[in-house]
DNA sequence: GCACAAATAT
DNA sequence: GATATTTGTG
């Protein structure tokens, strides 16, 4: 968010909530300083400083969403309804004619508030959160004995009741594990429709996966600094393609990393998930295993963790796509087309990870050249979630860059097995292009043995039920 | 419906 | 600008 020099701003628009503002912050928000003045200007209500107090918040239920989702990780996530706690407080009877104006600045007031908390207390909560979350997930696991789903994909059950109708990734329609895949899509974003009865606020179901990532990004790249200097130097000469990946190293994606840069929270508390879920945290989810950085040879791949890797939590599910979701606060803003149409949903922004592009590769290798198209390598891939447009696009990505690079060892496999039969409609552009190499970054084709074989490292924490009940599904098998 | 490339969004 | 999603075309 822009920040304003709040001398400025006050000197400009004549603000009056000098008292009101946090002198140490230097920036001020432009949300939390200059509306409240213009608006109780136009309105002529009283100044944000002299407003009463807001009511405190009560404190969070020991619901579900209490023990996952931790205020002060919460900043920046866009997915909050009506019901959030920011919402402007609804205890402020008198003043009728002029409350709406006044629990406006008072939310602003309390979203300041949280902001500056968030970033003070994070390190306190996070400990608390990692006492919580471990003691709820040995209660969850002992409750959910059956259950189906990865401690991963399913941390916590859906807050709502509902679990009946749930959207399904398109590609289970294509036939691969349909009705046998027990996760969501990555489209379940969203929060349960249903805030009556959460206090606390919606966890991003991505959060605390990218959370779990990024700590473990942050303890390998101590690690790995310097295996990687050497290596990775080593592996540009080896393979373009790889320096072309090297972004994926590092890569957690801005847009999950809590809207603000409160590394520390989120590291606590990936280090949290981390211990609740048992997570691999010494098997490098970034850098370590991925090809072209030296650690080639020991893969150490799991299954389980690159599907985490992407794979959100599902905290909720959205209603069936017969049934469009109306425009309630169940949906996020954010999700939906500028003109505010239920029509298009946005699809989260998937982040290919060192471990899922290893997977890609992994399974355009295997397919070969000519059987690698989207949805083949969808299947191959066999990861919960993941989409025929996501699997297009990357793969898209992946040529242009192996052309870019030249084109040059084919590793061949079996391109031999061109024929029609897989050529439905693309005949037409199956470019002439040289073989292809299979991106010196493959090297190991063998090594994670994808779709087939899977049992990888299981966390095998005492909790969780299962590493993840995608393993069930192996369409190509 | 699928694959692909280009356009668009973040 | 890089990366991912969406759209248009065959």
């Amino acid at each position: 968010m822009a920040g304003y020099d709040a001398a400025q701003l006050q000197a400009f628009y004549g603000a009056k909530e000098a008292e009101t503002m946090d002198p140490a912050a230097g920036l001020i928000p432009l949300t939390a300083s200059l509306l409240p003045s213009v608006v109780a200007n136009a309105f002529g209500l009283p100044q944000f400083g002299q407003a009463p107090a807001p009511p405190p918040q009560p404190p969070p239920q020991q619901n579900l969403y209490g023990l996952m989702a931790n205020q002060a990780l919460l900043g920046g996530l866009s997915c909050y309804g009506s019901a959030s706690p920011y919402a402007a407080p609804q205890s402020q009877p008198t003043l009728a004619s002029q409350m709406q104006g006044l629990q406006y600045l008072q939310a602003l007031s309390q979203m300041q508030q949280h902001m500056q908390q968030s970033s003070q207390s994070a390190a306190a909560a996070q400990s608390l959160l990692a006492a919580r979350s471990g003691a709820f997930h040995a209660q969850f696991a002992r409750s959910q004995q059956p259950a189906t789903s990865s401690a991963i994909s399913q941390p916590m059950p859906s807050a709502s009741t509902d679990t009946t109708s749930r959207r399904e990734p398109e590609r289970a329609a294509s036939g691969s594990g349909s009705g046998t895949t027990t996760s969501s899509s990555l489209t379940n974003k969203c929060p349960a429709p249903s805030y009556s009865n959460v206090s606390a606020p919606y966890q991003h179901p991505l959060a605390t996966l990218y959370a779990a990532l990024a700590q473990q990004q942050q303890q390998q790249q101590q690690q790995q600094q310097q295996q990687q200097a050497a290596a990775y130097s080593a592996a540009q000469q080896a393979s373009s393609y790889a320096a072309a990946m090297q972004p994926y190293a590092n890569h957690l994606h801005a847009a999950y990393a809590y809207g603000r840069p409160d590394a520390a929270a989120a590291a606590a508390a990936a280090a949290a998930a981390a211990a609740a879920y048992g997570y691999p945290q010494a098997a490098g989810a970034y850098g370590a295993g991925f090809p072209g950085y030296g650690a080639a040879g020991n893969i150490n791949y799991s299954t389980a963790l690159a599907a985490a890797a992407y794979r959100p939590v599902p905290t909720q599910v959205l209603p069936a796509p017969s049934a469009v979701p109306q425009q309630s606060q169940s949906m996020c803003d954010d999700d939906y087309a500028d003109d505010g149409s239920t029509r298009a949903i946005k699809r989260p922004r998937l982040v290919w990870t060192p471990q899922l592009h290893k997977k890609f590769e992994s399974a355009v290798t295997k397919l070969g050249v000519e059987k690698a198209v989207p949805k083949n390598i969808m299947q191959e891939m066999n990861i919960d979630g993941l989409t025929r447009e996501n699997v297009a696009s990357h793969l898209q990505k992946y040529r242009m860059l192996r052309r870019k690079d030249g084109g040059g060892s084919s590793e061949g496999r079996d391109s031999d097995t061109r024929s029609a039969d897989t050529r439905t409609a693309g005949s037409k552009r199956s470019e002439p292009e040289p073989p292809s190499r299979p991106m010196a970054s493959v090297a190991a084709p063998s090594a994670p043995a994808a779709g087939t074989a899977t049992p990888p490292p299981a966390p095998t924490p005492g909790a969780s039920p299962s590493t993840d009940g995608a393993s069930s599904a192996n369409p190509s098998g």
